[in-house]
DNA sequence: GTTACGTTTAAAT
DNA sequence: TAAACGTAAC
């Protein structure tokens, strides 16, 4: 039931929280929950008494979600039932019933869909549902624990004394138990609703140094509570002005004053209620909980600890003296309610492990020496980042330089796990030379490396390389792969994956690069200035007659019909281009990106991705030549043949900046290669790849404005959307 | 503005 | 089952 209303009341107190900001922790799961809804998927089968494992196999979603963030689980289910629960659990039996024979009563009339709606009613979650799945857990290494009463107390037990650093449950209540973050709302996509005990005096408007966790459990109490109604008129805002108002610790003359504090002069008040609530307070306080460390049932808090007269601890369940009844219990290998053996399970003998079934590699809560590894808080990690290189030349200063290599050698430690992040299921083609550029990237040739001033992700080429090679368009080897393979890699597949394993280090090793969702620019001073006294109509123009003029850009159109992709990509893509995206005029950019989207992404949830994308364009914008790097990748794992991309007619069109280019150009793929070698005469400073709209370009603006083309950029303007990855940069 | 209460909706596949 | 929502009463 909780408390009606407390996550809305709590607001201040809660953030968005997602399970890779909490790598590395443990967190004890309020197991019913998950058991609850995996039920509603199988309710009908379960309502007509058939076998089905659907809710399990729910429910070990969420644990392998969790494992796959390094996230230990400790699975907490409920015991046995409080005696101050035992009306409402009586209710519930109650209702349960009712509903299977309303069912019943539906079919027989052939009501189909009435009867579905009372079966998913009826269903109980019983003990035998829940040793099923302990007995799976048992075999993944995944600890559980059943608690001597409610599974909330045994939370927060373990949350006080760090054992999980985090608790997700859908129960407000948890809150009064004193835990210090709550998860709520936990999905399957890893997102989830924190709430931290250490900002609730935020939620209740009361001053940090005044503020103790006693008055928010009181508050809560005051709301009504499953032990304690609510007196009527009382809702948390009217709890929450009495507690912040009187100064009284002694809760037994404190109520009293309710009615002349809240104004509220017919309200009563009786040594019933007040009875009653000094027992509520006592069961949060000192419910009975499992020590899993020492094998031994404890209260929550010690009655010492608030010199709480044992007489209001009735409803806090009592003392099991047998010490192996009470393990078992724990275990789950023992009914709850009916006390029966049901299991002999025990950690210290090693069981089998059924095929195909993955082990946890976690410390478990049972073994003996856990406390002594596991009482530390992990630490949390860095964050792990790329940068980017902001190409400013102008006001760029040393300073500037040396903490962005700062930042980048403190990042530099998580960029093995960036790459296992940003790694593909599908099977990487190994080149012999692998191991040796491997040991590249630890140890970079300290050989002098010219640098393009304009793209930071250009591959780099020592200066005996600039001397005798004639400088290429694009400097960018996949890139230039992509547009037109033959000429791009004329020394066949092995040497591609070596241009890629290059451009891969350019990026993460050598280079500063910030990533930044989709695109990063640079403005252009002069375009920045010249617009910054022009309205948005203007703005539009100039971008429109910088464009049209195409002073500076040559425009390539490669005709092709479909984007090389092998079934192994196109089973993942499901067709999420948006309107935009699906004119017969797509975009190279659009086609990749509209892969990318398609790419499961190891950040996962779309608020995520929202907040990395902070300078997202429109969809017209993102429409520009946004290629990633991942894109490309998979594109050239999955090409066995560098000239596949020839044989596919895909439809692409690059810009490219050229002041000895007069005029826009278009050229099929059959003349890309001879187009982009006329280009390599082109002076390297002078190159542009990958050109698009402006960031100063207005949002929002609608395609007529821009008629749907990239917008303008001028000369020195150098606009990279080449390799948007999705990871946010986050520094410390 | 707050509370109480009835109704609707989402939970899963 | 509980949260969310709408509405009426105070």
């Amino acid at each position: 039931m909780g408390i009606t209303g407390l996550i809305p009341f709590v607001g201040k107190a809660s953030s968005q929280l997602h399970l890779k900001d909490i790598r590395g922790s443990t967190v004890a799961v309020d197991t019913y929950c998950w058991l609850h809804k995996g039920v509603f998927g199988c309710a009908e089968k379960l309502a007509r008494g058939e076998d089905t494992d659907i809710y399990i196999q729910y429910c070990l979603k969420y644990v392998n979600m969790l494992l796959s963030y390094d996230i230990k689980p400790i699975l907490v289910f409920d015991g046995q039932h409080l005696p101050a629960k035992a009306l409402t659990e009586k209710r519930r039996r109650v209702s349960r019933k009712q509903s299977k024979e309303r069912a019943a009563e539906l079919l027989r009339l052939g009501r189909i869909e009435e009867a579905r709606s009372h079966m998913r009613r009826c269903v109980d979650v019983t003990h035998d549902m829940a040793l099923r799945l302990i007995r799976e857990c048992r075999s993944r290494n995944v600890d559980c624990i059943v608690a001597p009463y409610e599974a909330d107390a045994q939370m927060a037990w373990l949350n006080k004394v760090d054992v999980a650093q985090y608790i997700i449950t859908e129960d407000s209540d948890l809150t009064l138990f004193g835990a210090k973050n709550i998860i709520f709302k936990l999905d399957l996509n890893g997102s989830g609703l924190l709430v931290e005990a250490e900002k609730l005096h935020l939620a209740m408007g009361c001053k940090e140094e005044k503020y103790h966790f006693d008055k928010f459990r009181r508050m809560c109490i005051l709301s009504g509570c499953d032990y304690l109604d609510s007196l009527p008129g009382i809702g948390l805002a009217k709890a929450c002005k009495f507690i912040l108002k009187t100064e009284q610790e002694d809760m037994r003359i404190a109520l009293k004053k309710i009615p002349s504090y809240l104004n509220m002069r017919n309200l009563e008040v009786n040594d019933d209620y007040i009875e009653n609530f000094m027992k509520a307070e006592a069961t949060f306080k000192h419910m009975f909980i499992y020590n899993p460390l020492e094998r031994r049932m404890q209260r929550l808090c010690a009655l010492e600890d608030y010199e709480t007269d044992e007489r209001y601890c009735s409803n806090a369940g009592t003392l099991l003296e047998d010490s192996e009844q009470a393990l078992h219990l724990a275990l789950g290998n023992l009914n709850p309610f009916s006390m029966k053996r049901l299991d002999s399970w025990t950690p210290e003998k090693a069981w089998p492990t059924p095929k195909n079934v993955k082990r946890s590699k976690h410390k478990s809560i049972w073994q003996t020496n856990f406390q002594s590894e596991n009482t530390t808080t992990p630490k949390k990690e860095n964050s792990c980042a790329l940068f980017f290189k902001k190409v400013d030349f102008v006001s760029k200063t040393v300073n500037e330089e040396i903490e962005a290599n700062q930042r980048l050698e403190q990042a530099k430690q998580t960029e093995a796990q960036l790459f296992t992040m940003y790694s593909f299921k599908a099977k990487r083609r190994r080149s012999p030379s692998r191991s040796d550029s491997v040991d590249q990237e630890r140890t970079p040739p300290p050989s002098p490396v010219h640098k393009s001033r304009h793209n930071p992700f250009a591959k780099e080429r020592t200066i005996e390389d600039c001397n005798q090679r004639s400088p290429v368009v694009c400097e960018n080897a996949s890139l230039l792969r992509l547009l037109s393979p033959k000429k791009a890699s004329p020394l066949g597949g092995e040497a591609d994956v070596k241009k890629v394993d290059s451009l891969k280090r350019s990026i993460f090793a050598k280079e500063q690069v910030q990533v930044r969702s989709r695109f990063f620019a640079s403005q252009d001073e002069q375009t920045r200035h010249q617009k910054e006294h022009l309205n948005d109509t203007e703005k539009d123009n100039l971008d429109e007659q910088k464009l049209g003029s195409c002073s500076g850009h040559k425009k390539l159109r490669l005709e092709r019909k479909d984007f090389p992709l092998d079934n192994q990509i196109r089973q993942r893509c499901n067709s999420q281009k948006s309107d935009g995206e699906t004119d017969t005029d797509t975009t190279a950019s659009s086609l990749l990106e509209s892969q990318e989207q398609c790419v499961p992404s190891p950040l996962g949830s779309q608020e995520e991705q929202n907040q990395s994308q902070p300078q997202t364009p429109t969809k017209s914008n993102t429409k520009s030549t946004t290629i990633r790097l991942k894109s490309l990748d998979l594109l050239l794992e999955n090409s066995q043949d560098p000239t596949e991309f020839d044989r596919n007619n895909n439809d692409a069109v690059i810009l490219l900046s050229d002041d000895s280019c007069s005029s826009e150009q278009r050229a099929s793929s059959t003349s890309t290669s001879s187009t982009l070698q006329r280009q390599n005469s082109l002076p390297t400073s002078k190159r542009r790849v990958g050109l698009s709209k402006p960031s100063t370009a207005k949002k929002g603006t609608p395609k007529s404005k821009t008629n749907g083309k990239l917008g303008a950029v001028s000369q020195n303007q150098t606009k990279l959307s080449m390799f948007g990855f999705q990871k946010k940069p986050m520094l410390k």
